[in-house]
DNA sequence: GCCAACGTTGGC
DNA sequence: GCCAACGTTGGC
């Protein structure tokens, strides 16, 4: 099980659109770099965590929780000549561009703003981060996840269970 | 709108 | 393979 960040221009595909969904899914189809094309065809595996991003909106923000729902398979986009992001060069028979299929799981709300997260100590790593980063499909470590996750205001999940059973129902 | 950072293309 | 030119991303 691994963690993503995926970003998304809210004007063009926006978390309340993919929420909005009448199952929920999307297909993450345009993705026309190739490193981020490479994780998607090669990487990004069935009930894989995913960061909603919204890019190039202030502030910019972590808005969402999604999950993968299918791995790595080909943009069916690149091969129609009507979509955004057509690519008349690319063959049906060795696709070039690949997608996978995310389901929206719950908003993060407020949402976690660019700023803020620059502060937090515990990403100062992260990709997103970096001075000049584009890649809009990028790997998330564990430790950044749970760091995410308690900032959007989650319980930090323990492995032990509570001590307390029978009694504590109702 | 500006511009830094980056990825891709194409001439050589 | 090198690298300049170009187009794009994305924060501000």
């Amino acid at each position: 099980m691994a963690y993503w960040l995926f970003k998304s221009e809210p004007d063009c595909y926006s978390f309340e659109d993919l929420m909005g969904e009448p199952d929920g899914t999307t297909g993450w189809d345009g993705v026309r770099n190739f490193q981020a094309r490479n994780f998607l065809r090669d990487s990004v595996q069935v009930g894989d965590g995913v960061l909603f991003y919204h890019s190039s909106v202030t502030p910019a923000a972590v808005v969402g929780i999604a999950e993968v729902v299918k791995a790595g398979h080909p943009d069916p986009t690149a091969f129609d000549p009507e979509a955004d992001h057509h690519d008349p060069k690319s063959d049906p028979d060795e696709p070039t561009w690949f997608q996978v299929s995310i389901k929206g799981v719950r908003p993060i709300d407020p949402p976690l703003e660019l700023p803020m997260l620059k502060t937090v100590a515990e990403l100062t790593g992260m990709e997103l981060l970096r001075k000049g980063s584009r890649l809009s499909v990028q790997p998330v470590s564990d430790a950044e996840w749970k760091t995410i996750l308690r900032l959007a205001g989650d319980k930090p999940s323990k492995a032990k269970p509570r001590t307390k059973t029978k009694s504590q129902k109702g």
